[in-house]
DNA sequence: GCAAAAGTGTTTGGATTACACCCATGC
DNA sequence: GCATGGGTGTAATCCAAACACTTTTGC
């Protein structure tokens, strides 16, 4: 065996994650940018993300970085794409692998914090120049967002704790950009376990509708028992 | 911004990739295993993989390393999951990479090569004890492959370039571990754009099947101009 | 003729679609 | 009363599952 370098040369990369945060409000998904204070990108905008340290184990990391830079902390991080071209990084060979995470806007207070000097929210579809790759990061992150919305509950992650079944509709609306009908959407979320909660909204200029509320404990019972999938 | 450790202590990680090669014979998938014949984990079986170097794109270090190994080339390689445990090498901290093919095992001949002693096809299913944490890797990634089965042609790959329908069928029942009925499977593969070749089996003791070949060009066009989508 | 697998047709029930209609609230 | 969205029912159609049946080959 013959490496083109020495073997000891091999171990000068660096790693680090970025953290991907959505949240959906309005029937827009979000994403949470911080805008950078240190060089490189000084001034841009970008996905909340630092290297990992020696010790760390990934899943770990992702959490410490994202409460660094924005103080949001309790979230269920997923292992989304790594991205390693060569040249991605100006400081030398950094690979990133993207986390991701759903949350409720109105349950998560993020704050600019560390090196960031301010966080904002941004709709996933409107078009900013970001740092580093991280357009390209934001992107296959999202697409593998809308995958994951057709096969796991996770929407329930997005939504209020208490929802109403035109905003659960409006969410598959936006993550697949296409319009559903309403009573054919009612008919095809009857297996998916909700409780009707007999609350109404409120402060409506129209009828208010029902609030419903993911039935976790159900849904864990019939994956056990009747190896039920969820399917959107 | 303070960092626990200097900034320069970050690169001091190594890369590397895994290449799951899959291949399919007999209604079983196998893949390609080497045994190392360095340390660490010397004599051992394990997923072919290696270092990537600094100034290489992720995607030409997983073909590059999968030749050097095992002299197949000409595959396409996709990306898979990233693992990242801190301790999961024991020379230093390696994150590594996950890339996965699915060829025709008639098509390539594999042949160890550079550190590699030996290569071997082993069927997904067979329980062998590998290097690092291959284990995990492996079963992760046979897993992506088995989604990826569902909604993209790639089944195409790992069946001879001229197959029988009953050949197709029982890769499915292998991905899935269930049976499938042959009149509904083959209602089922209607959409899909297959060219009857007008051929027969041979030297088989019962009435000889067809043989089919996929369409690629016909796939293209249907995917460009009717939006049409593989689901299996 | 028999075994074995190839290959096809029919029936049935459940899901999906399109569309129409009624209901409750604010103003 | 009317605008606005909430909520439901129906009929037509498509699709998937279950199953039976015919065909072609080797021996």
């Amino acid at each position: 065996m013959a490496y083109k370098i020495k073997f000891d040369n091999f171990f000068s990369y660096s790693f680090s994650l970025d953290c991907v945060i959505f949240g959906y409000e309005k029937g827009e998904i979000h994403a949470l940018l911080i805008k950078r204070a240190i060089d490189p990108y000084m001034g841009v905008w970008a996905i909340p993300g630092d290297l990992v340290y020696p010790d760390e184990d990934l899943a770990d990391a992702a959490s410490r970085i994202l409460i660094e830079l924005t103080k949001v902390k309790g979230v269920t991080l997923h292992q989304g794409q790594t991205f390693g071209k060569p040249d991605r990084h100006p400081q030398g060979r950094v690979i990133t692998n993207a986390y991701f995470a759903l949350v409720r806007k109105e349950d998560i207070n993020a704050v600019a914090d560390s090196w960031a000097e301010e966080v904002k929210w941004v709709p996933i579809r409107e078009t900013l120049q970001l740092a580093f790759d991280h357009n390209e990061i934001l992107e296959s992150t999202f697409e593998l967002l809308c995958q994951k919305l057709k096969r796991e509950p996770i929407c329930f992650d997005l939504l209020p704790e208490k929802f109403t079944l035109n905003e659960m509709q409006q969410l598959y609306e936006y993550s697949q950009d296409s319009a559903l009908d309403k009573a054919n959407f009612r008919k095809k979320i009857k297996p998916i376990p909700l409780i009707n909660l007999d609350e109404k909204q409120k402060n409506v200029k129209h009828r208010p509708a029902n609030l419903f509320k993911f039935d976790f404990e159900r849904y864990s019972e019939l994956v056990e028992e009747e190896n039920y999938s969820f399917r959107m």
